[in-house]
DNA sequence: TCCATAAACGGAACGTCGTTCCGCATTATT
DNA sequence: AATAATGCGGAACGACGTTCCGTTTATGGA
């Protein structure tokens, strides 16, 4: 009802005027660490280790992340935001070719070091439950743009879809066991090599 | 090494001839506990609950269930069982037509009050591992007797693969949001209908 | 420059979970 | 009926997610 008091900023998105520093840099850090140690030891990581990886207490980490999943659900956001950008700097590194090469293997990579995060999904989480969209709303159009690219350059055939494309390799690095890393990345230079008009023969693998 | 030492019997499966009394009322308990109570709070309700429920203390239900998800594996396997053997006495007692239609219901109730148990499945827990196996050698022969024996009644088209069945009323019944029995229940029905030879017209929700 | 103060911090503490342990009760055997 | 073995109950343990609150620290106006 009341309005703001007395203070200058009115901005919808004031970045870092009214937040702390070392508020902004803990964020950062249990980021940082959240990241790490999903990756060595999957989304199901005590709190506390993160907390501890990060150098903050427990409660730092819940004063930025009201429950666990929150945390969680940041981290894989921030990742999903890093993969997309990463296709436009591929874009311009690389011509388009290798460009949508050099991003699925990222894409690949993204996927392989979410342990756990499939079984999370499924778990009625409601902080989970929008992640999907997340996933599909970013990083489809990354995909889109380097697919077009190379549909247009005319190295790769136009027929596949982004979305198709992105579930499939993500089925792919759906490893059963442990460490299919090798087989995991045979089968999408597999699908790659399917998208691309003739096939080279041989010397396809020397990257 | 040394052989068993004065005991009458060395029949490798003998049911209830050395094991007491009590401890065999007290898994049965367990059991019929455990399944009502995941029908209601899902495979992950606590453990203190499900002994509250049977009666019995903790120490009981590890007693026989070393770990929380062998109870689990234990009461699925159970319904599994029950679920095939409900083929049989369906086959008995309807014509093969009938038999099927309600055997494929009986399946859907079987999967509908199973909730968190896909996610079971996929958390890597290697007493979870097995259980698909499981539940394809079971369910399979089941079905496919019920579906030979429709198909030579000559009320449903040969074309359905008994395996492919199952995976499709099974992804039926993965229901995203709660509550969608009945959409569910329309569903599957309408992919009954869909194996039949002639569609017949209007009433087949008639049961 | 300094100070008041609100924001942020750390970690002890709480409740719940799965699991273990052991003294006691119940059952089967002689 | 006596004895041995088997099973039982529930307190206790460690780990977890989460909350709470006394203390520390950054920050903007004096």
């Amino acid at each position: 009802m009341s309005q703001k008091p007395s203070k200058k900023i009115e901005s919808v998105e004031s970045q870092d005027r009214r937040v702390r520093a070392d508020a902004q840099r803990n964020v950062d850090a249990l980021l940082e660490a959240a990241k790490a140690i999903f990756v060595t030891s999957g989304v199901d990581a005590p709190v506390r280790e993160i907390a501890a990886k990060a150098g903050v207490g427990v409660g730092t980490l819940y004063r930025h992340f009201p429950n666990r999943s929150d945390l969680v659900a940041a981290v894989f956001r921030r990742e999903v935001d890093a993969c997309a950008s990463a296709g436009e700097t591929l874009a311009r590194s690389y011509e388009p070719d290798e460009a949508l090469t050099r991003w699925l293997h990222r894409f690949t990579d993204f996927v392989a070091t979410k342990r756990g995060l499939a079984a999370a999904l499924h778990s009625g989480d409601p902080t989970f439950a929008q992640l999907p969209e997340y996933f599909c709303l970013h990083l489809v159009p990354a995909l889109t743009a380097l697919l077009d690219a190379a549909v247009e350059a005319g190295t790769v055939r136009a027929s596949v879809k982004p979305f198709d494309l992105l579930l499939a390799v993500g089925k792919l690095c759906m490893t059963v066991d442990k460490e299919d890393a090798s087989h995991t990345r045979q089968m999408v230079d597999l699908l790659i090599d399917g998208m691309r008009y003739g096939a080279n023969k041989g010397g396809q693998n020397k990257r």
